[in-house]
DNA sequence: ATCAAAAGTTTTAGTCTCTAAAATTTTCGT
DNA sequence: ACGAAAATTTTAGAGACTAAAACTTTTGAT
């Protein structure tokens, strides 16, 4: 990257430095009690230029979370390769690394705040990286169905790439449902996830 | 209701009067070119006045679509009481008719607001709201798979009301697909969600 | 009917996100 | 070094929301 002319090395360094001050100020006083104003002021620049290098604030923390999800990724694919024992299983433990994970980084309030704009602005800078992180999630998912049936605990002729799909949305309605209420916790969710997969099973195997 | 003192009846039709004034101001010009300063004037109250009746102005649109609940009830009954032939079909038809009833009352811009404040404000009398729109629609789905039971084409070994949440929960989140992004149709979701069904059947049926 | 308490409304003043545009400064290619 | 291009800052403002003080209306007791 020593071909970058000072105009873009600066502006990667200034981006990098803006997401510093906001990570360390989001995380000792909180999302909402940080104020762009005060991200500006401490990285000495002015407001409306960060709004020059994330859309919004809720963007903002949406690129501290893409961050975090090298982690995350390196994490599942541990839980793959350990190959579980059955779908049900593998499919809560995915289900238990996210929440786990989303709890390490941010608190539920926060959680709350990236998924709201996530709906809300499809079409931004912020929609499409949203849309990325979840596609690799599904890809994860699908990689480990893809396992499934090599071991042939799945039938081949199961279409992995829509059932990968379909049981990443599963997984994702009930982490929506983990982060929106306060009082549920992580085992009450995946005692729920495990209910809905087996009452799926019991229908089906009909 | 003759009981009411002035001040009770004052209170509900000013309530009225509001949401009344909201809802063409919201279809002539839409939610964002709505501000609540507007909705004030037209209703001859103070802007303060309109939030000491609403938490918010998502909270005012989402009074709006809790009212037109009853005819989406209404729709689904009816439905339910055709007897669908088979499950997949029962919640495809079940995803459709919430599908174009929401489009038939609000742009999927509008309903993204609405989406998009039932995350952020659990707590709030939107939050309550939300969630008790979202518990009759499970009931539905759950009176329409003991209707199935009874008919026999689910063993009655299932535990209808996991499924019944479950269910709901799957065709949810397609929704919230279908709403999330402006280009996908109704059809789109339609297929997808029946290819959810299916690989879902496909791997627990063996 | 009168009057004080209770309830509701308005005014005021302010914070915060976000946007647009004009003015200014910095970097870049020549 | 100089003009063009790019980024930054200033300024000005809209709009959601909040808190509190000032005010008006309704109510219930006398």
């Amino acid at each position: 990257m020593a071909s970058m002319g000072l105009r873009e090395r600066q502006k990667a360094s200034r981006r990098e430095r803006i997401l510093e001050i906001a990570k360390t100020r989001f995380q000792t006083d909180g999302y909402t009690a940080t104020t762009i104003e005060l991200i500006a002021k401490d990285a000495d620049i002015s407001a409306v230029t960060v709004y020059n290098y994330f859309d919004s604030k809720a963007g903002l923390l949406l690129a501290l979370v893409s961050e975090s999800d090298q982690l995350l990724i390196r994490q599942l694919k541990t839980m793959i390769a350990r190959k579980p024992a059955n779908l049900v299983d593998a499919v809560a433990s995915f289900g238990q690394i996210l929440r786990r994970h989303a709890m390490s980084y941010l608190t539920k309030s926060t959680w709350r705040e990236v998924l709201s704009a996530s709906i809300n602005e499809g079409s931004s800078d912020f929609g499409r990286t949203y849309l990325e992180l979840d596609n690799v999630l599904i890809e994860l998912m699908h990689a480990m169905i893809v396992e499934f049936q090599e071991r042939e605990l799945i039938p081949a002729s199961v279409d992995s790439a829509a059932l990968a799909d379909c049981l990443f949305s599963l997984q994702n309605i009930r982490f929506f449902q983990f982060i929106a209420d306060d009082n549920r916790d992580d085992e009450d969710i995946d005692r729920r996830l495990r209910r809905d997969l087996e009452s799926l099973k019991a229908v089906f195997s009909a």
